[in-house]
DNA sequence: TTGTTTACAGAACAATCGTTCAGTAATAAT
DNA sequence: ATTATTACTGAACGATTGTTCTGTAAACAA
C-alpha cells in the first residue's frame, strides 16, 4: 500500500477517532487531524501491535500521513505513552480515594475499588492495556510501574484490615489475595471490548463473585452477591 | 560497559544458565555455551525486557558475546520465541489431556486443569509468560494465538458441561467465567518468581478457593478447600 | 600430529529506527 | 487582501536493526 491509498483508506480520520463526535464547531487553521486524534489513534495502535513492535512509520501510515506530519501533533513517540499511562494512573489512583473515602469499612471498601477498578478499565480500556505491560524500559515506564506498585500497596493493606476486621477470611496471604483480584481485573483488557454482548456492570457483578466470593465470611448466612451494595 | 567488562560478567555462563547442572560430561569441541543454555538466557531477557524491545545486540551483550556469535547456537531471533511458545503450549495442552482423560465429572476436570495450568506455569514460567504476551505480529505468533484459542475453547466447554450437570451456578456466562478463572491464572506470571516465599501447591490452592470458591453449588455443604481432591 | 568438532570474533550488509528541518497548503479571522 | 493559525510534505540525519560471511581458537579423538 503506497502513501496515497493509505491516505484514501483514512480519507476520514474524525470518524476513526471521534466516534460520533458532538459537531465539532469550526476549527481554526487547516482541517486534519488534532493532537487528541493522533492520540487516540496512537494508542490503539500500540495496544494492537505492541508499543515496541510499533514504528513511527507504522503510525503515520495507519493516519495516512507521513512520518514527519506526526511530529507537529506530538513531541515524540515516547510521549504518547506516557501520557496515556498517566492517563491510566490517575483514573485508578481517584477511584481508589473514592473508595477509601466514602465506604466505612475495609471490605466495604474493597469491593468498591474492585467495582471502581472494573469502571475505569473499561472506561480507559486503551490506556489502562498500555499500563499493564509496561515492563520499565525507559524512566517513563518506571515511573508508571512505580505509582503502580503504591497502588497495589494501599489495595492490599485494604485487604489485611478487613481481614483483622473479621470480615475476610485469614488464611490466606493479604498480597497474594490481593495480586490474584487484581489479577482477575486486570486480565479484563485482554477481551473485554466496548460495545460488545458483555455489560460492564454485570462484569463487575461477575468479578465480584468469582473474587471475593470465596473469601467473604458471610455473618449474615446470605450468598446473594449484590445484597450489601 | 565494553566487550571484555561484559565477557568478565558472563564468565562462568554454564551456572547461569543451567543452576546445578549434574556434572555436564566433557563435551567434545571448544567450551563456551550451547544451544540450550542460550535459549534460556534469551528467553528470560525476552520475559525483562519484552520480545520486541530486546535487540540480538543486548542478547550478545547479556552472554558476553557478539552477535554474529549467537547465530553459531540459533537460526534466528525469532525461532528462539518459536521454541518457547511450542514448549509451553505442549505443556498446557498435555495438563488439559490429563484432565479429561483422569477425572469423572466436568467440575473436577475443570479443578484439575486449573491446578495442572498452575503448575505448567510454575514450572515453565519463562515460557508461559512470553507466550501470554504474543500480539500476532508474526506467522509465529498467529499460529500461537491460534493453538491458544483452541484451549481456552475446551476449558470453555467444560465449564458449560459443568454448568449442565448442575455443580456449577448456571447464571454466569461459561466464556466470560473461563476468561476470569484462567485471567487470574495467567496473572501469575505477573509476580510469582521459583524460590519464593509461595509454595506452587499452596498457590494452587488460593486459586481454585478464589476462582470456583463464588461458583461451586457445594451439594454436601461442605465449605472446605481441599476437601473433594 | 592430524583430523573432527564445537565455539567464537570482526567486518560488513541493506533495511529500518526515531527525529529534525525548511518549506508548502489550506482554512478562519481581520 | 492580509494575517494568523493549523496541518502537512520531502528529504535527509546518524544510529540501530537482524543477519551473513570469512576466518580463527580451543577442546577431544585418532
Amino acid at each position: 500500500m503506497d502513501a496515497a491509498a493509505a491516505r484514501t483508506a483514512a480519507a476520514t480520520p474524525a470518524s476513526a477517532a471521534l466516534p460520533a463526535s458532538p459537531a465539532s464547531p469550526a476549527r481554526r487553521g487547516r482541517p486534519g487531524y488534532d493532537r487528541a486524534q493522533v492520540m487516540t489513534i496512537a494508542v490503539q495502535l500500540f495496544n494492537d501491535q505492541g508499543y515496541d513492535a510499533t514504528s513511527v512509520a507504522d503510525l503515520a501510515a495507519k493516519l495516512g500521513l507521513t512520518k514527519s506530519a506526526l511530529y507537529h501533533h506530538v513531541e515524540s513517540k515516547e510521549s504518547i505513552l506516557a501520557v496515556a499511562l498517566d492517563d491510566a494512573l490517575t483514573g485508578l489512583e481517584r477511584a481508589l480515594d473514592d473508595a477509601v473515602a466514602v465506604e466505612a469499612t475495609a471490605l466495604a471498601s474493597l469491593r468498591h475499588i474492585v467495582r471502581g477498578a472494573v469502571g475505569v478499565l473499561t472506561a480507559k480500556l486503551p490506556q489502562v492495556t498500555l499500563l499493564l505491560r509496561v515492563r520499565g524500559n525507559s524512566e517513563i515506564e518506571r515511573a508508571a510501574l512505580e505509582r503502580r506498585r503504591a497502588f497495589d500497596h494501599r489495595v492490599t493493606a485494604l485487604v489485611r484490615e478487613a481481614q483483622s476486621a473479621g470480615d475476610l477470611v485469614g488464611d490466606i496471604d493479604a498480597a497474594v489475595a490481593t495480586r490474584l483480584i487484581f489479577g482477575m481485573v486486570n486480565s479484563l483488557t485482554e477481551w473485554y471490548r466496548p460495545g460488545g454482548a458483555v455489560d460492564p456492570e454485570q462484569l463487575a457483578d461477575d468479578v465480584l463473585r468469582l473474587s471475593l466470593g470465596g473469601l467473604e465470611c458471610d455473618p449474615d448466612g446470605g450468598r446473594a452477591v449484590g445484597g450489601s451494595l
